[in-house]
RNA sequence: GGGCGAUUAGCUCAGUCGGUUAGAGCACCUGCCUUACAAGCAGGGGGCCGCAGGUUCGAGUCCUGCAUCGCCCA
């Protein structure tokens, strides 16, 4: 089997993957390893919204690294695959895709509501399969050792059940709650997106200055609703103000959200605030020096003074009148609002005075929460004006003549209008305002006010509810909180544990132990949030880079509550409903008592429905028109809103009417809904519902879903089996590889995930989900923009295996893999025309000179997506092709222009040099055979490269454990490619096709038996001051057993890198070489013997061990050898810059004169095949400094290197030899220079490190003699 | 506004404890089809280490400020 003399990927890799997963090589299996020795990396699931991009390709690689490296030293191993369903983000997709081809909206996809919903989720689903798979096959062509059998989606069945079992464990605890809050919502989407979802635009707006009327002292509660007097800016009213003003003027962007306007604010000390900010700028102003900067604070100087002269009296009154409880009328919708003093209300900004709108303002919403203020409502969930209810609960009468436009366009444009005819708007001005957009439809965010679901992560559970404590069977807690409205004020909830009375089975019972971390965190007082803070703080979970940490901790610090709702279809459904207990009972003395009891009886009635499922009540403090509280319901059975519509049906007809029940008909479809009941729930549940009380009233609450995150943040311990995996026996999945061991991922969701799979990893697991977190860098587009589908900017690493090869594609990711920095990847086209490449960032700069040119305005910079053609950019071409974005009709037209990248061209040419040294190899290494080889019989040349290749091994080890990858690279590259290509293997060439013409396949081993143990044959016996034959008889064996040895190594060694090449020609080298090392200085296993399953593959053979082969490295003489070929080198490449300078040919033999001290002479001769070899020298002459021959003769070229100098004669070129001379003169004297300088320092002699002095001492010594001898051999060059 | 990071050869990037003449790959120049590899080999040119101060015998490296760029959070 010869090999091609190119590597071609396409011919190797796909052989390659069918061989690991024949072998089952990738597949884990718990077997009780230890810790130390257990493996497991958790993929970042990549989401099915599309397929992967390089960034992707990244993060796979360095996982993959780590997991073949692991695994190859004897790990028990895991890399668990799975996909995320990504909520918000795939449904948006299929949406689009849905409108666009379609022309439907989701809610007009099915007849009913359900009926639409679940055909939306169908084809999700389906959208799901496609790119799950795509996903799945790009992560196989780029060689990810994941174990397939173990594949996991967010959103199968199993992981759905752990999120229903946290989110019941949550809930039980009373870790979730449901709240009113200020959401960004997405009102194309009509969903809340979460700050992360959201984009930030600068866009052309206006600021609306506008009049509120200041109502009178003793107005107050004398609202004449209505009357056109007070819509008007009521003119009694101003009357009533007596000397103050007549208007508050507030300034504003958005002037249509006046309409849920409760309050105008005024700083309240705003001469103190301006005086504060005139003391920071003349802080600045003293020991500035630039006049510039000068003139700027000046300037920000000079505007407050002539702010205090314009707007700070009427600041002040206003503020008195605010202490003084004055109330404003809001023109348009007649509400009286209070003036207050607030100091959101920046008196160097606008008019000084802000309206507050906390139902559409983040920042209003603070304010309103520090005053309290109500909160009035004033859009619908598609972004139109809503039908207004007034604090007191009745309809706005004004707010009919809005009702139903578009809140920031139409909406806004009436707004003003009627503003207008009314005298009340004082100017408008341009303006450019930052507006919020959502990344998922694109549209602009509104902040809304709505119902959520939240995870409290800032405070303990309530005490007493902690699961070690709570009986089995089901748990029945009251939470009632007290306080008004939102939930933001977290006040303690007044919470009862009451262990229900009904001793039903159970079989879940909390698996999960909640051990020290969350303990530790409770004890402290805090919560979720500190627990996941301290497995950092304390060192238990590392970050690397370190650096990172810190954004972490910042993040979870502000213990913010999560918003784990979303108002979308695709997702986990809230497992949560709600009821209310029947009026017939309020009023009632022993409310309580009849309130538990019916309670109990639904209860019951549940577990009778869902036997195996935990069941959580309780009371909440949102009140029903008939003024019953209700409850929330919690179970963990998918079919809990299955239950509530069927009982409610059942429930419905029986508290009709008595004649009604009377009906014919109406028996009919109570036999049916009961029988349907019955049908789902079982014959024993169909009689408690019967003893439910016929008023309770049961509501589906909840159609929400979950945030994506919630999911994804079980993920370390719902793809190990979660909940159910505990009960199994052990070793077990979540016992073997639980805590996983790296979980690797990209910055910018350090956030959003990790610290979140930490919170419930805690929670759940009672232990961190993960030993290390290491953070790799993003990868850039040629103009320094992160890679994204939206974009248009990321490329599909197929393409670049396409061209590359999915080793060049690793090799250059993990070489490009540095600590600090963000990989920029400059794209470039390939042109279908010619071939070459144009790049894309300059593409896109021409394009939009281009447009600019044309007269088209560009508000922002083009994106690739934005560019359909571009010109190819060599002038012999020129020719117009398509991008990847182009219609089909343009690229049939102009031709398709894929996406690559130059990048790569680093890893497609390593891999073709270790193909070929290979090659070399196998053609070289037929018949080598396995025996001891005495250290004696190894040339300097076979003891380097085996120093060097034990010090690899150790390096590579450090390295890789800190997840140095691209020094690793590095690492490895120098000993294959400077090492043991350049100098090891060129310098067995001749041992190998020597001696007598033998070729390597005629059986020159048994001509010369290789165990010969003659001294003669030894290098060193030579003694002849010329070394022509180097090659003793054995040598050309010894080197073999070392070359086999060394690219056994090296295959290994690279494998976790390339794996494909490394297994392919890790194959050939078992067929040739079937049994390598060096016994008794570097054993290794027999590959013939199966070290694991999967016999014979790389994939499962031993990693070169951590420290190295100390055995062999004393052997060879260790540190020294690397001294000693290092001087070698210096002397090989001082003659060929000799030769080159002199452009001698490269056929000509030059001869060489070595001159050195005596005692060095013998060693010296030992060596100088290397020389000549590496030099083309035909024949070296060593000898003694101050003997005869040591003399330069006529003619020769003269050099040095550290102590030695080289005399190679017959250098005829004068000219270029007296240039090159003078060169390295002029460079020695100011090496010289610089060492006369710092040794004249006595200083420097004084604090510098002694042994540093004395090197620089000696070297200079040096460096005197080279320019001497520099010197000499000038001045007789003439 | 707060935080993190970057700025080193034409390009993309290393440079760990402050210490020899600041390195690599690509690109460029010169010479080589040398008994694996021209996707290669040998040699070479190319640097105000962003700017300004400071600490130190000594600064690409440590400190301060500034400029520019990127990211995260608000």
């Amino acid at each position: 089997m010869t090999l091609e003399k190119t590597y071609d990927p396409r011919q190797v890799e796909p052989d390659v993957y069918a061989a690991w997963e024949a072998a089952g090589a990738f597949v884990a299996r718990p077997d009780g390893r230890p810790r130390e020795k257990t493996f497991c990396i958790v993929i970042p699931p990549p989401n099915v919204t599309g397929a992967l991009h390089l960034g992707h390709a990244l993060n796979n690689t360095l996982q993959d690294v780590l997991v073949r490296w692991h695994r190859m030293r004897g790990f028990n191993t895991l890399w668990q695959p799975g996909t995320d369903h990504a909520g918000i983000a795939t449904q948006a997709v299929v949406e689009k895709r849905i409108r666009e081809q379609e022309g439907l909206t989701r809610h007009q996809l099915g007849a009913t509501p359900q009926e639409a919903r679940e055909e939306l989720v169908r084809r999700i689903w389906k959208w799901k399969d496609e790119y799950e798979k795509r996903i799945l096959s790009q992560l196989k062509l780029m060689g990810c050792s994941c174990d397939w059998s173990r594949n996991r989606f967010t959103f199968d069945e199993g992981l759905s059940r752990a999120v229903r079992h946290i989110f019941f464990m949550l809930f039980n605890d009373g870790l979730i709650f449901r709240g009113k809050r200020l959401v960004n919502w997405d009102t194309q989407l009509q969903t809340a997106v979460s700050d992360d979802e959201v984009y930030h635009e600068t866009v052309k707006g206006h600021f609306y200055h506008i009049r509120y009327p200041v109502l009178g002292e003793g107005t107050k509660g004398q609202r004449d609703k209505g009357t056109e007097g007070q819509r008007d800016g009521g003119a009694e009213a101003i009357r009533n103000a007596g000397t103050g003003p007549e208007y508050v003027v507030i300034a504003t962007t958005r002037p249509e959200t006046m309409l849920g306007d409760v309050a105008v604010a005024v700083h309240p000390d705003p001469e103190g605030a301006m005086a504060r900010a005139e003391d920071r700028l003349r802080a600045e102003m003293t020991g500035e020096t630039r006049a510039s900067v000068r003139a700027e604070l000046q300037a920000r100087l000079d505007a407050i003074a002539e702010r205090r002269r314009s707007h700070l009296p009427l600041l002040l009154v206003l503020r008195d009148l605010a202490k003084a409880g004055r109330k404003l009328l809001l023109p348009l919708v007649g509400r009286e609002i209070p003036l207050i003093c607030d100091e959101w209300a920046d008196p160097m900004l606008g008019t000084g005075c802000v309206k507050i709108t906390p139902a559409h303002d983040p920042n209003d919403y603070e304010v309103g929460l520090r005053h309290p203020l109500p909160m009035i409502n004033v859009m619908t969930p598609d972004g139109k004006i809503a039908r207004i209810v007034e604090t007191d609960g009745s309809v706005n009468e004004h707010s009919g003549d809005y009702e139903g436009l578009e809140f920031s366009t139409t909406g806004r444009k009436k707004v003003v209008a009627d503003l207008e005819a009314r005298g009340l708007v004082e100017k408008i001005e341009d303006r450019e305002i930052d507006l919020a957009h959502s990344d998922r439809s694109k549209t602009p965010i509104e902040p809304f006010l709505s119902d959520q679901w939240f995870v409290r992560t800032g405070e303990p559970k309530p005490r007493g509810l902690s699961p070690r404590e709570s009986a089995p069977g089901a748990t029945c807690s009251e939470t009632l909180d007290s306080s008004q409205g939102t939930g933001h004020t977290h006040n303690q909830p007044h919470t009862h544990n009451q262990p229900h009375t009904h001793n039903q089975p159970h079989t879940h019972n909390q698996p999960h132990t909640h051990t020290c971390a969350i303990a530790r965190a409770e004890a402290r007082g805090s919560g979720l949030a500190q627990a996941a803070m301290d497995e950092v703080i304390e060192g238990r979970i590392q970050v690397f880079p370190s650096r990172y940490a810190k954004s972490y901790l910042d993040w979870l610090g502000e213990k913010r509550d999560w918003c784990i709702s979303r108002q979308l279809w695709w997702g986990h459904r809230i497992n949560v409903c709600e009821f209310s207990i029947p009026p017939v009972l309020s009023g009632d003395q022993r409310l309580e008592t009849k309130e538990q009891k019916v309670r109990e009886r639904l209860i019951h009635c549940l577990q009778s429905a869902m036997p195996e499922s935990g069941i959580c009540v309780r009371k909440t403090d949102r009140v029903n028109r008939q003024g019953q509280y209700a409850w929330e319901l919690c179970t963990e059975d998918w079919r809990l809103h299955r239950w509530f519509e069927l009982a409610a049906q059942v429930l419905r007809l029986r508290s009709r009417p008595i004649p009604e029940q009377q009906s014919s008909d109406f028996i009919a479809q109570l036999k049916a809904a009961r029988q349907a009941y019955e049908k789902e729930f079982g014959e024993d549940s169909v009689k408690l519902l019967e003893e439910l009380h016929p008023d309770l009233q049961l509501s589906e609450a909840d159609s929400d879903v979950l945030d994506t995150w919630f999911s994804s943040a079980l993920w370390p311990f719902s793809t190990l089996g979660w909940p159910d995996g505990v009960e199994e026996q052990e070793p077990n999945f979540l016992s073997q590889y639980y805590p996983t061991s790296v979980l690797c991922t990209s910055r910018d969701i350090i956030t959003n995930w990790v610290a979140r799979m930490v919170m419930f990893g805690l929670y759940a697991m009672g232990r961190k989900p993960f030993d290390h977190v290491y953070i790799h860098p993003k990868i850039l587009d040629g103009r320094g923009e992160t890679m994204s589908k939206s974009k248009g900017n990321g490329v599909d690493p197929v393409d670049i295996i396409h061209t590359h090869g999915a080793d060049a594609l690793r090799y250059t990711m993990a070489d490009m893999t540095t600590e600090t920095q963000d990989i920029r990847m400059p794209v470039n086209y390939v042109c279908p025309h010619c071939g070459r490449l144009t790049d894309q960032a300059i593409a896109i700069r021409n394009e939009e000179q281009n447009r600019k040119s044309r007269g088209i305005k560009l508000e922002r910079g083009l994106q690739p997506s934005d560019v359909q053609r571009v010109k190819c950019s060599h002038k012999e071409c020129g020719k117009a092709f398509a991008t990847p974005w182009a219609d089909a009709e343009t690229k049939e037209q102009l031709g398709l222009g894929r996406e690559t990248s130059e990048k790569f061209d680093i890893g497609r040419n390593f891999c073709n040099k270790l193909w070929n040294a290979a090659r070399f190899a196998f053609m070289n290494l037929e018949g080598t055979r396995y025996r001891r080889i005495e250290p004696s019989e190894l040339l300097p040349e076979d003891r380097w490269i085996l120093a060097r290749l034990s010090q690899t091994c150790r390096r590579v080890h450090e390295l890789l454990s800190q997840y140095q990858f691209s020094a690793t690279v590095k690492e490895l590259r120098d000993f294959f490619w400077d090492s043991l290509c350049d100098w090891y293997i060129e310098l067995t060439k001749g041992r190998m096709s020597e001696p007598r013409g033998f070729s390597p396949r005629e059986g020159r081993l048994d001509a010369y038996p290789s165990d010969t143990t003659d001294p003669s044959l030894s290098p060193e016996h030579h003694d002849r001051g010329t070394f022509a034959r180097a090659e003793a008889r054995g040598s050309g064996a010894v080197a073999q057993q070392v070359l086999a040895f060394c690219l056994d190594q090296t295959l290994r060694l690279f494998h976790p890198i390339i794996p494909f090449i490394t297994e392919r020609l890790w194959r050939q080298l078992n067929e040739i070489v079937p049994r390598r090392g060096l016994p008794g200085l570097a054993e290794l296993p027999d590959p013939g013997l199966a070290e694991h399953a999967g016999e014979g593959l790389l994939a499962t053979a031993a990693f070169p061990p951590a420290e190295g082969y100390p055995a062999l490295e004393q052997a060879v003489g260790g540190a020294q050898i690397l001294d000693v070929f290092a001087q070698l080198q210096n002397v090989v490449r001082a003659v060929r810059d000799l030769r080159a300078a002199c452009k001698v040919s490269p056929k000509d033999r030059v001869s060489a004169i070595v001159v050195l001290s005596p005692d060095q002479v013998e060693s010296f001769r030992a060596q100088a095949h290397v020389v000549q070899r590496m030099a083309g020298v035909g024949e070296v002459t060593v000898v003694p400094e101050g003997s005869a021959q040591a003399s330069r003769p006529k003619n020769a070229g003269s050099l040095r290197a550290g102590a030695l100098r080289v005399y190679v004669p017959g250098i005829t070129d004068d000219a270029a030899e007296r240039a090159r001379a003078t060169k390295e003169l002029v460079d020695v004297e100011k090496q010289i220079a610089g060492k006369e300088s710092r040794l004249r320092n006595e200083k420097f002699v004084a604090n510098a490190d002694p042994e540093l002095v004395e090197s620089e001492r000696r070297r200079l010594a040096e460096l005197v003699a080279q320019r001497e001898a520099l010197k000499e051999h000038l001045s007789e060059l003439g």
